[in-house]
DNA sequence: ATAGGCATTCCAGCAGGTGGAAGGTCAAGG
DNA sequence: CCTTGACCTTCCACCTGCTGGAATGCCTAT
């Protein structure tokens, strides 16, 4: 399949496609017009990377979750933590974007109209957990 | 509060509370020698930007979520289908990120060490959720 | 008063795309 | 066969969202 029809299937925009191809995230066949041609497997790679990237995965990230996907030999414990490590990674996105959920549905919901300067869902809002260390951790991108 | 101070709170690096002055998502205060001082209220607005952000929604997408929390008159249904759409958003990417957890316990639990050229998990990994279109959203950034 | 650690601004550069021009390919219709 | 339109190609410039570094100033402590 062309590079039109993998992006409709894998909902990233031709241009992007490219780019992770210069980066060399994925390596399409060509045809003999010089034409791209993706196959089930690509699409299965370009989807994962869409999933990825449109949850704050940085393309260096992927491309470690990448590696471990494509791994054969899954055996080391390297790899076998690295996988659980970016699983704990995910764990904490999930309870920040179940309170951001929270709060928006708070919002939607229960502040309709009043317009009281301190809502108690604005105090509600980021004050719960600690992050602290921004130094320890690449922020993203 | 100073800026180090509201890095460590918020956990977003100096530079990038600087760089949301600039581009006016946030307003701190000035002290008299120059120093930007935060208070309670800013370090809500930096901890729910950085939330946002690392989970992936675009800097506009930030602005407008902001707007929404701190709109004081919420009546309006333009403001609260607004919140909704973006729960909506979230539900998704709730999904998609228990999919990506989901792959990669299997990548770390169930595939060690045999070398099939086909595991099964590979297979069932990004196959299930069309997402079709990527030309009637914004895809981030 | 001087050393350290914080703050300031400004400017340059990187990451991750994105838009547009200039041109080649391909299938359909005249 | 030839054209038209939708697709593909490359290349280069631009945009977003930071991020690092230099030059400088403030502030607290010994």
């Amino acid at each position: 399949m062309n590079i039109g029809e993998a992006a409709i299937q894998s909902g990233l925009p031709p241009k992007t496609i490219r780019y992770y191809e210069e980066i060399s995230l994925i390596s399409p066949l060509r045809g003999a017009n010089g034409y791209r041609t993706y196959g089930d497997k690509d699409i299965h790679l370009l989807r994962f990377l869409q999933r990825a990237r449109s949850l704050g995965f940085s393309i260096e990230e992927c491309r470690l979750l990448l590696s471990l996907y494509e791994d054969k030999h899954r055996a080391s414990a390297d790899v076998k933590s690295l996988a659980l490590a970016k699983v704990e990674e995910i764990d904490l996105k999930l309870v920040e974007l179940q309170s951001l959920r929270h709060t928006l549905q708070a919002l939607a919901e229960n502040c309709h109209g009043d317009d009281k300067p301190d809502c108690p869902i604005i105090d509600d809002l980021a004050g719960k957990h600690k992050h602290a260390d921004h130094t320890a951790r690449k922020h993203r991108q």
